[in-house]
RNA sequence: GCUGAAAUAGCUCAGUUGGUAGAGCACUUCACUCGUAAUGAAGGGGUCGCCGGUUCAAAUCCGGCUUUCAGCUCCA
């Protein structure tokens, strides 16, 4: 057999041969590194035996994959450092994660002090450096080893994998655990780790199900890794918005107003304001018609839409369906609203696309657990849009609006960090959607095609379809990893129906027109959130609540400082002046805490020669360049002489 | 909703066997009128998240609630 290796190279064998006796054939240092290795592209154990021509790639903890093996094996570990101090633990499920790895338990919670101690223990079995091994059994024999072992969840783990799955096990000194692998020869490698939390799970992550109890690691193969990650991760921390969003009064949370309805200080309402007159603007040249609908209705128009069948629960009710002649609920999304703005006229294919956009308020009844900073509110707002389009059009409305949604992207300087996803419907499951499987698998269809056509990279993803519809989510993830919906544009097929939306087409006849559901950037609140995170504070010059501060040397020079700002003012750049009596030194030192891109300097010398002294940190982001350029100008104007710009390093 | 943790001055936090509440920053006042990251001095400010219980006595112990955080589940 021929084995091809990653350099190219070629190593020829009579007899098959495991390849972790290759890896020592190389070189005993990759042996001794190897973690699992890739055949024809698998992951695969190490101790896979070969016996066909195949291409080959050893893994170390420095390839992705590889270092999977390495957590998965300290998964293990973690297991048998459960069992050994509580005996009584059921096991679960551990595989490596993103960020490390968790192993469940059917336990009593464990604190702080019981991670120490665990860790504690792992840190013993890893110097006792037991070999592992891998051993097969047929299924019969594996459930009764696993019974006589008394862990019930690896018994229902077997019984659900298929008749013909190979079912192995792995054992590390006394320890063995139901395992599909891969793992390491022996846990020696594991040079750095660390358990990082711990938390209840559902078992099988379904609610319905016992919870058990989760306990979060890492791990590297060096500790100077380890270490590189935890400090990573305190940096991490400063930029989370939920944080430096209330340091920098951008927000802030009451008790006695609510779980998930945050208060917009100035500052954050400033921002939303700049970004809300921008994208209204920009929806307008794009041929959008602007609504202004209530933000309540009565029951029945949920009834229409479906939403009080599908959505109840996540909806805020207001009166009694069995005491109150007439029940309304705040409304969780606009779009039964612009239905009947489009239904007010007959309509001719002559009007269509007719396109509606709506800054909206919506009002979403979340679970108390569910709430989180502006990421995940009970009240938010949102550039809400439908669009009522002919067959025909859907190709190219559905790229209008991807289009618009990316020029929001670019010009936010988000472009780089978001994914695509094709959210369609769980074919197990259609009791969640209106409509029939044939026209989902008709839809979905046209989805990919549209999708295909724009040429977008996408990952499709079952079970997050919209109960109407696919979605095209725009995918963005905060600091810590966590992903979220940012954008989405949306495909419906059965609310016009619903609705009895028509339009005359050029045979006279009536026609069902296709919807377009979709938001330009979506969620405002959420959107700030990432702006956060993003800029660590440090907006663009164009959404900075404040974009020049003045800063007079002493009250001599109030006046001549708010002369200044009044002439910035006329050109609308958000300007204030310091006029506290503090020394210049401190005022800067404020201006640079409080995140503003432009300070003017003036004192004697711009007073009498009508300048100012420019300091700043230019960002040179797109949407801030023209305005960046502007503000320099204007400096520029009021000066007669050459500006001196000091740059400074953030 | 579930599991766990937390809540002390505007902010960050001290406050261990239950005995009349503390620091730094911020804030106010006064002096200094100042040239590119912190001038000095004095002062004010807390029913220790809320409600109830145990106790001669509760920030501290117990219970309930509210809010926040880490996850799970759910979602823009």
């Amino acid at each position: 057999m021929k084995i091809t290796l990653k350099d190219g190279s070629i190593k020829e064998y009579e007899k098959s041969k495991a390849i972790i006796d290759i890896a020592y054939e190389i070189s005993e240092g990759l042996a001794r590194v190897a973690t699992a290795a890739q055949v024809d592209g698998k992951v695969v154990d190490l101790r896979t035996v070969l016996s066909q021509d195949c291409e080959l790639d050893i893994l170390t903890a420095n390839d992705e994959k590889g270092l999977g093996a390495l957590r998965h094996t300290t998964s293990h570990v973690l297991a048998e450092a459960v069992k050994r101090l509580y005996p009584e633990a059921k096991l679960a499920i551990g595989p490596s994660i993103d960020t490390g790895f968790y192993y469940d338990f059917e336990s009593e919670p464990f604190s702080r002090e019981d991670l120490d101690a665990i860790e504690a223990e792992m840190k013993k079995i890893i110097k006792e450096g037991a070999k592992i091994q891998r051993f097969e059994l047929p299924r019969k024999e594996a459930i009764a080893y696993m019974e006589e072992k008394g862990e019930p969840y690896k018994v229902e783990l077997i019984q659900d994998l298929p008749e013909d799955a190979v079912i192995s096990f792995y054992s590390q000194g006394d320890f063995v655990d139901l395992c599909a692998g891969p793992h390491l020869m022996s846990a020696k490698p594991i040079k750095a780790f660390k358990l990082i939390s711990s938390s209840g799970a559902y078992w099988r992550g379904n609610e319905k199900n016992k919870m058990l109890a989760r306990i979060y690691g890492t791990a590297f193969s060096k500790k100077e890794e380890l270490k590189a990650y935890m400090e990573h991760m305190e940096e991490v921390k400063k930029r989370d918005h939920n944080k430096l969003g209330r340091e920098m009064e951008l927000f802030a949370t009451v008790d006695v107003i609510g779980q998930g309805l945050p208060l917009l200080m100035p500052k954050g309402a400033m921002i939303i304001q700049t970004l809300q007159r921008w994208i209204e603007d920009e929806e307008e040249r794009r041929g959008y018609m602007r609504t202004k609908t209530p933000l309540m209705a009565k029951k029945e128009l949920y009834v229409i839409s479906d939403h009080w069948e599908h959505y109840k629960e996540g909806m805020f009710v207001l009166g009694d369906e069995e005491k109150d002649d007439e029940v309304f609920a705040l409304r969780p999304m606009t779009c039964p609203f612009q239905y009947y703005v489009y239904k007010q006229s007959q309509k001719s294919y002559r009007d269509l696309p007719c396109r509606y956009g709506e800054t909206s308020p919506l009002f979403r009844n979340e679970d108390s657990g569910e709430m989180h900073g502006l990421t995940r509110v009970r009240q938010f707002t949102i550039a809400e849009g439908h669009l009522v389009v002919t067959p025909e059009q859907i190709d190219e409305e559905f790229r209008g609006c991807v289009d618009l949604a990316k020029y929001c992207l670019t010009t936010l300087g988000l472009e780089k960090d978001v994914t695509y996803q094709l959210s369609l419907s769980d074919p197990e499951h259609m009791d969640k959607y209106l409509g029939t499987r044939e026209t989902w698998n008709e839809v979905e269809d046209m989805m990919r095609v549209i999708l295909d056509h724009i040429g977008i990279q996408y990952k499709e993803v079952k079970g997050e379809a919209a109960f109407y519809g696919p979605k095209l989510d725009v995918q963005a993830k905060n600091v810590y990893g966590k992903e979220d919906t940012m954008i989405t544009v949306q495909l419906d097929m059965f609310l016009a129906e619903r609705f009895d939306m028509t339009f005359v087409d050029k045979d006279g006849e009536k026609k069902r027109p296709y919807i377009i559901h979709r938001t330009s950037l979506g969620c405002y609140e959420r959107t700030l959130a990432w702006l956060i995170e993003k800029y660590a504070g440090l907006f663009p010059t164009w959404l900075c609540p404040e974009q020049v501060r003045v800063l007079p040397i002493s009250e001599k020079y109030h006046e001549y400082a708010n002369q200044v700002a009044e002439e910035l003012k006329d050109h609308n750049i958000k300007c204030t002046v310091d006029e506290r009596g503090e020394k210049i030194g401190y005022k800067i030192r404020e201006t640079r805490l409080d995140k503003v891109p432009y300070m003017l300097v003036v004192g004697a010398k711009e007073a009498e020669e009508h300048t100012v002294s420019v300091r700043s940190r230019y960002l040179g982001d797109e949407g801030s360049k023209k305005l960046d350029g502007f503000i320099a100008e204007l400096c520029k104007e009021i000066k007669t002489k050459e500006i001196r710009k000091i740059e400074v390093e953030e």
